[in-house]
DNA sequence: ATGAAAGCGCTAACAA
DNA sequence: TTGTTAGCGCTTTCAT
């Protein structure tokens, strides 16, 4: 407000108040209560702060306390709905704890992962949430050199805690919803549940192929390994994994579990060039929601991840101070088809 | 790596290397050039340094040089594709500029919006973008008061520099888009177009309807004041008028132009009580973007902000120090039915 | 109930 | 080419 040119200090408050640093400090910062402040002393600090516009400087005063008040997160995107449902239940969280989060994306590369780490080890946070690290190994290496506690959400790691979405429950659930709608077809091999997309060698996939295999071995008719069709996720590979999975049957399989929103999109562009009555023979599921998708051609099954319980889970951790590596399992939920699922946010836009 | 308690200061390093802090701040912080360090010097140095792990303590240097190397956005909420869109920009477009990105989101509430502006200000960020702000002139007084250079995206600003989609562009070609699809239809009143969703007060939707009442006019039919629906965001509300809309007009209007992709949800969950023939009858187009909206069962012509394109000019406002309140506009690109937009980061799912 | 002074880790004059 | 030193803004003993 003052026309000055340097930010305000508690040097300048203490100078306007007749009173120390020291006692600006305490009353600053909360501490009057242990520095037995004069109620009229504190009063007329804090009006004095209030005139000046005066607002701390946390640098100096992380420097000093060895404690910086920020809170890191590292994903692979922000552009994705399930790592922004994420950081959005991080920021949320982090601010109730008095935190301030800092979100980092890495684009899926190791080298820019660590580089990421490196910088937000240089800011000093407090502690570290690593979500769909592509190389957990070597970040937690990177943190238990800087002594920063770490916990790993989504894919977990080795040396300290982890927290995942079950993905076994969920792949189960869904599988067994889809087998329940499944259409009776003649053809042999099409009357049968397949499995789209996702990479086998990923911990989450690898998880939702072993419940969609128990599933179908439960019905009575395990799954055998051409019904499994781990194409990664780019969408265009699925797109052609599906087009000649769908020449080879002479139409869509009578059941088919699409193993997440990318792979779903590849899925769709294959789709839109079959007529409404493709869909009557097969029923289709997918694990991970958005809310357009449940508004498609066809009824879709979903399977939403519980993204603030995996956040709050992962709080949890950091605050118990594990380190053990120990994997906590969140419960996704089932979403009906043609249904909006209404979340805390969902009027905020 | 060694067993020491504290972390490694440049004063460890000069001890080690039997030179003195000032020079291991030089080579450490490359400023090696200047000062003239001896090579050897310099390797060695460097050598030990990687060697005891070190990492600059980001919040002394910042408190010297009165630069901390951050910078910071607030949008209204992560779980948005839009503001998700502008964070991954920001984030990417931060880093290759050698900044760290601090994002907050503020969920569309004023009071929050100032606490988190204020903590920002705290932690000496650099400059600050202020997306979709619910008060913007609050918060630009804010910046003023703590001389943080800012800039407006999305919502603009009085007394700053604002960047903001073409809004009118974009609504007028989305306009023409569906006048041109629109059947033909006998009903009178059913055969024009309508504007549904959002708030006519909003900067952005005030614009989006004066470029709807424009192409209409163009089009030889100017739009009647019941023609406009800017019933809100809520999708519960949008479904309520459209089902009215609807009841009224015995049908679905020729042409539907939908503000943003909320009203859609809600337009939605009302859509999916009709029959599939009831499409053909109406030509609808979208403002924003969503891949799966793509491929729902009617097309969709869409409008998608160019999001990099609104955070590069961002950037170029901060850097090049304008802080008149100049309004840059940037123009959104129109999304063909049944296509599945492609960007940067479409691989990365 | 309050003040004086040291020091967090770093950089930038100024010396040498 | 390198070292010495002051000080960024704050908190925290230790005095008083």
């Amino acid at each position: 407000m003052a026309g000055s040119n340097r930010k305000t200090t508690i040097y300048d408050i203490a100078r306007l108040s007749g009173s120390s640093p020291s006692t600006v400090s305490a009353v600053l910062s909360g501490k009057s209560g242990v520095r037995r402040i004069k109620d009229a002393t504190r009063e007329m600090i804090e009006r004095i702060a209030a005139e000046a516009g005066y607002s701390p400087n946390m640098q100096a005063r992380g420097l000093r306390r060895a404690r910086s008040g920020l809170i890191g997160m590292i994903i692979p995107l922000h552009e994705n709905r399930f790592f922004s449902s994420l950081s959005q239940s991080f920021d949320t969280q982090a601010r109730e704890r008095g935190l301030v989060p800092v979100i980092a994306s890495t684009l899926r590369s190791p080298e820019e992962e660590k580089r990421v780490v490196g910088t937000l080890v240089s800011y000093a946070i407090e502690s570290l949430i690593i979500c769909g690290a592509t190389d957990p190994d070597a970040l937690g290496a990177m943190c238990d050199a800087a002594r920063l506690p770490h916990v790993f959400v989504d894919l977990p790691g080795k040396n300290a805690p982890s927290v995942v979405t079950n993905n076994y429950a969920g792949a189960h659930l869904l599988t067994r919803k889809i087998l329940a709608r499944m259409p009776r077809v003649k053809h042999k091999a099409r009357g049968k549940p397949y499995f789209l997309g996702g990479s086998a060698r990923d911990y989450a996939t690898a998880r939702r192929i072993e419940a969609f295999r128990a599933a179908c071995r439960e019905a009575g008719a395990p799954a055998e390994p051409e019904q499994v069709l781990a194409c990664g996720y780019a969408p265009h590979k699925v797109a052609v994994a599906l087009e000649r999975l769908h020449k080879r049957l002479g139409g869509l399989p009578a059941a088919l579990f699409i193993n997440s929103m990318n792979p779903l999109e590849g899925a769709m562009s294959h789709f839109v060039k079959l007529p409404a009555e493709a869909f009557k023979e097969s029923a289709i599921g997918a694990f991970d929601y958005d809310p357009f998708a449940s508004y498609l051609e066809f009824p879709l099954d979903m399977v939403r991840q519980n993204t603030a319980g995996l956040i709050a889970a992962a709080y949890d951790l950091l605050e118990s101070k594990t380190t053990e590596p120990v994997i906590v399992e969140v419960d996704p939920d089932l979403v009906e088809p043609r249904t909006l699922y209404r979340g805390p946010m969902s009027n905020l836009g």
